[in-house]
DNA sequence: AAGTGCATTGCATAATATGCAATGACGGCC
DNA sequence: GGCCGTCATTGCATATTATGCAATGCACTT
């Protein structure tokens, strides 16, 4: 069974089943005829993959809905704590959090995506649009610029390329020549700025944290509009950020 | 290409693409050749499943060994903020580890196994055998025993038939009279405890959480065996487990 | 009891996953 | 630089199996 929209793969057999688990996702839960729907498969070939998938105890089956099990939680654990820089980064995202009173991150690149890897809260930190295990464009949040800004001209050409700059507000940049600007000037100061780029009304500041000049990752602190402003934004959250940037990369380099 | 020691599934193919990702796990990354050779497959086959799972964003290709990658966590995040209970739980198994100097945890059970959900720090707790995301027996850790002492009774059989009670350590029931005897106990006195069933010198205690007498999951703290004693053990960490289980129903019972 | 809608199973065949063998790529050794 | 060995990748033929249709089972409603 190949879907004629997208190009075939290896196994197109693979693509189907992970497709499935995407979309039990996506729609948090369904039968059996909501999937066959969505994907536009026959029932009873919805049926088998779902019926292999809990065999092997991917999937639950409640109440007539199936739904994904915690085998992705045991999975989704193991590729958290095996990134080389989650065990650096955690706990000082949080020393961060607690001393900005914003949430902080520690976000990494993959694929030619930003992903929120781990989450520094505070009781005054007011939720955003982030999450851990979260994806988002690299030019549309801070962090990601920050990582962009250090990759390779290569792999920028090739986010550009097979990713594209998808606007997410009315600020998101959406141009080349734009983005190549502010990624010379993330160079130059060592700083990225969000500033409704990726929701309207949301702010961020961001550093890259690099291993022999390549961004391993980065990190963020990320608040309300009305939060980050003057000195807060602009001078003690870069600077939180450089200290504890460096002392990763530290760690990083003699170990 | 079916494995003829394993029973059969509706759609094999799904079942070799989930073996390979399992050994990616197991092998915390591995080659193609490493692949093939642990599965017993050739290695054009091992590379044209990972060349699709890389496409499909869920492997990446690192120094020529292939990964499990970062959709693993947005999928493992997924499963366990979903979860009816962690939102009660987390901040609560958080407070009992402060309250108590000891790992707490919030445990459930899915396809008749244990699955720790989310765990609380604290700086004096020493790390033990538990994970987030990890999958244990039932019978071999008291979280496990809480809930099985509320399973019905047609569950705690297929529990037996399925998985079977092997042994973890010497002090591990594996014998059904005596899984059976200690299940009333706990069901009588409300706590249960485990004393290096799970793993020597580690002790703990649980409590099921319960709604509408149906096990949803289990509060649990462990701790090293010096550590855990007399009234600690006894007393104070039971009562603090059941108070904190207490809350959780209610909220449970009332949303 | 009949009707409805969804889930599950049987069957035939179209589709494709598979392994072998060839080829490409890379690193080490002389 | 050439040779060798090992691993990764690709072409090809065919054995295997994933697929959709249709029938059947199941649960709920009237």
């Amino acid at each position: 069974m190949h879907d004629s929209q997208e190009p075939r793969g290896p196994v197109e057999t693979d693509k189907t089943v992970l497709r499935i688990i995407q979309a039990l996702k996506d729609e948090d839960g369904a039968t059996v005829a909501e999937l066959a729907d969505r994907l536009n498969m026959a029932k009873s070939t919805i049926h088998r993959h779902l019926t292999t998938l809990e065999q092997s105890m991917y999937v639950v089956k409640r109440e007539g809905e199936y739904e994904l099990g915690y085998k992705f939680l045991d999975f989704g654990r193991y590729v958290q704590t095996r990134s080389e820089i989650y065990d650096l980064a955690e706990p000082r995202v949080q020393e961060l959090a607690t001393e900005t009173g914003e949430a902080a991150w520690c976000v990494v690149e993959q694929h030619n995506y930003a992903v929120y890897l781990c989450q520094g809260k505070t009781p005054q930190a007011v939720q955003t649009h982030a999450r851990i295990g979260k994806w988002e464009y690299l030019h549309t949040i801070a962090a990601g610029k920050a990582i962009l800004a250090h990759l390779p001209d290569e792999q920028i050409d090739d986010v550009i390329e097979t990713v594209g700059l998808p606007a997410r507000t009315p600020s998101t940049i959406t141009d080349r020549d734009e983005l190549e600007a502010e990624l010379e000037r993330i160079r130059n100061e060592g700083i990225a700025f969000n500033d409704g780029e990726t929701v309207r009304d949301v702010r961020a500041v961001a550093v890259p944290i690099l291993q022999n000049g390549y961004p391993v990752g980065a990190l963020s602190v990320t608040g309300p509009k009305n939060r980050l402003i003057g000195d807060k934004y602009r001078e003690d959250i870069p600077n939180a950020l450089l200290g504890t940037a460096n002392e990763i990369e530290l760690r990083l380099t003699y170990s």
